[in-house]
RNA sequence: GGAGGGAUGGCAGAGCGGUUGAAUGCAACGGUCUUGAAAACCGUCGAACUGAUUAUCGGUUCCGAGAGUUCGAAUCUCUCUCCCUCCGCCA
């Protein structure tokens, strides 16, 4: 949420830092609905100034002796207008406040200044290459030849059970995946996370405190039972909420978590997009990393955050890229972002494989997390980062295209064989069908 | 699911319907003392919102949440949420 503050006394700083991003700030609808709240709210006050006093008074005549219904009959008239000309206020205040949050919770984060300027999603700075995409001296197959040819990816099954953008997975490929995630956290662990585990179902306020609601219902899950209640569309989402109506001290910070779960996304938009294989599901598993930090931490945080998340692509060694993305392409809480782009020989295409944000105050603001550095200190606003290291589904994605080989074989990469028990998955893999 | 108990400031813990935004203790912060520290002593010490004559001075709201009674509610009534104890059931 953007500091009411802030919007007061530099709307126009707002209002260009939103246009950025393609975001226009309605000036004129904000000015109304502040002229109106101000009015109605001072009227309010004043008139509770009033019954404040008059009751003070009535309790100061009883104190010095008066009868008590001769001290209420002194004011009886006053108080009486006075008690519904505030109930015909107060109504009319309430209003204004809850139009006002509800405008406010709509508008976007704004951009920091190292943000670049672009007008679509082509306009993203590529940062860094590392590897360079492999090439095959024979004729090369996508994950779902791949998946499909070990027996190990079936989508005819998962259309039975759930429809399409589902994805059964067995045997050795089921294990890589399981495999991969277990060694992602642990190598986020090793780096200083903290490893969570967090519900997988939340209330809406969560979804409000992170910024997928009020704006973006339609790309969630939501339960008939008990009803406002979510599927998480990513461990963000529990994990920064972690903090929320919250004041922590701040030799805790930065905390850094740590958290793999599944992700829950209705894909409303994207019609017909990617609907080839598994790189775009409904259900997919993703190891999340989030910061909680203070304000001179969090640009910095970011690098690192990035850097974590690089590592597990390094490791793997899969070619990617760094790419910053520009302003236009900026999510709906985020100031800064990175993502990393995994190369996907299938495709002959990089794809995003993690995105890294800086979401400044922004978060906090709309879940109350804060902190101090003592029990009286002044109470800041935390500073949130998210990242994905990384998306799980993807990343099997990428391991099965770049480590193919002639005979539909999948070489293990060197970090996941101990684990794995061998160093190869053989095209037929023996499952019973 | 049944029975009972509870929710007050960073924490602990008082609080006959009328200077209670809230005693007291701890913690924290400033100071005195000390070569320094500790101890002791003195002082300060909740949040959100808001107005104006905006480094200042006011006002409003907030004692789990919401509604109600009242001139006036932390205190009375109702509803809800959460927590604790016991019993039952269960992975």
């Amino acid at each position: 949420m953007i500091d009411i503050q802030q919007l007061r006394r530099n709307m126009d700083v707002v209002a260009t830092a939103l246009s950025r991003r393609n975001f226009t700030l309605d000036v004129e609808y904000f000015e109304q609905l502040e002229a109106q709240r101000k009015e109605s709210d001072v009227a309010k006050q004043k008139l509770q100034a009033k019954r404040n006093a008059i009751s003070r008074k009535i309790g100061d005549l009883i104190k010095h002796g008066t009868p008590v219904d001769i001290a209420k009959a002194q004011f009886q008239e006053d108080s009486t207008q006075i008690n519904s000309q505030i109930n015909a206020l107060n109504d009319t205040a309430d209003r204004c406040q809850q139009t006002l949050r509800a405008w406010l919770l709509t508008l976007p984060n704004t951009p920091l200044a190292s943000t670049p300027d672009g007008d679509s999603e082509n306009d993203h700075h590529i940062i860094a290459e590392h590897g360079t995409p492999p090439t095959f001296d024979f004729p090369l197959l996508d994950h779902v030849q791949l998946g499909e040819g070990m027996q190990g990816m079936d989508f005819a099954r998962a259309v039975k059970l759930s429809g399409t953008r589902y994805v059964v997975l067995q045997g050795e490929l089921a294990r890589l995946q399981r495999v991969l995630t277990q060694w992602m956290l642990q190598e986020h662990i090793q780096n200083g996370y903290q490893e969570v585990y967090v519900p997988y179902i939340v209330k809406s306020d969560a979804l409000v405190g992170t910024g997928q609601l009020p704006k973006f219902s339609d790309d969630l899950f939501r339960l008939d039972s008990p009803a406002e209640n979510y599927l998480i569309p990513t461990a963000e989402v529990p994990l920064t909420n972690l903090l929320r109506e919250q004041i922590v001290l701040s030799d805790s910070l930065p905390r850094k978590y740590v958290c793999h779960s599944p992700c829950f996304r209705s894909e409303a938009g994207s019609y017909g997009r990617d609907t080839h294989g598994m790189l775009r599901q409904h259900q997919f598993e993703k190891v999340e990393l989030v910061w909680h930090t203070t304000a001179e931490q969090g640009e910095s945080a970011l690098e690192k955050l990035t850097l974590d998340a690089e590592n597990i692509l390094q490791l793997l060694d899969v070619p990617y890229r760094k790419v910053l993305l520009c302003a236009y392409d900026l999510g709906f809480a985020a100031r800064k972002t990175y993502d990393l782009e995994v190369w996907m020989p299938g495709q002959e295409k990089y794809r995003e494989i993690s995105s890294c944000s800086y979401c400044g105050d922004f978060q906090a603001r709309r879940m109350k997390a804060r902190w101090r550095s003592h029990a009286n200190a002044p109470i800041e606003w935390i500073h949130t980062l998210n990242g994905s290291a990384l998306a799980v589904g993807r990343t099997l994605i990428a391991v099965m295209e770049n480590y193919q080989n002639k005979d539909g074989s999948i070489t293990i990469p060197e970090v996941l064989r101990t684990a794995m028990g061998s160093d190869r998955l053989h095209s037929i893999d023996k499952v019973d069908n």
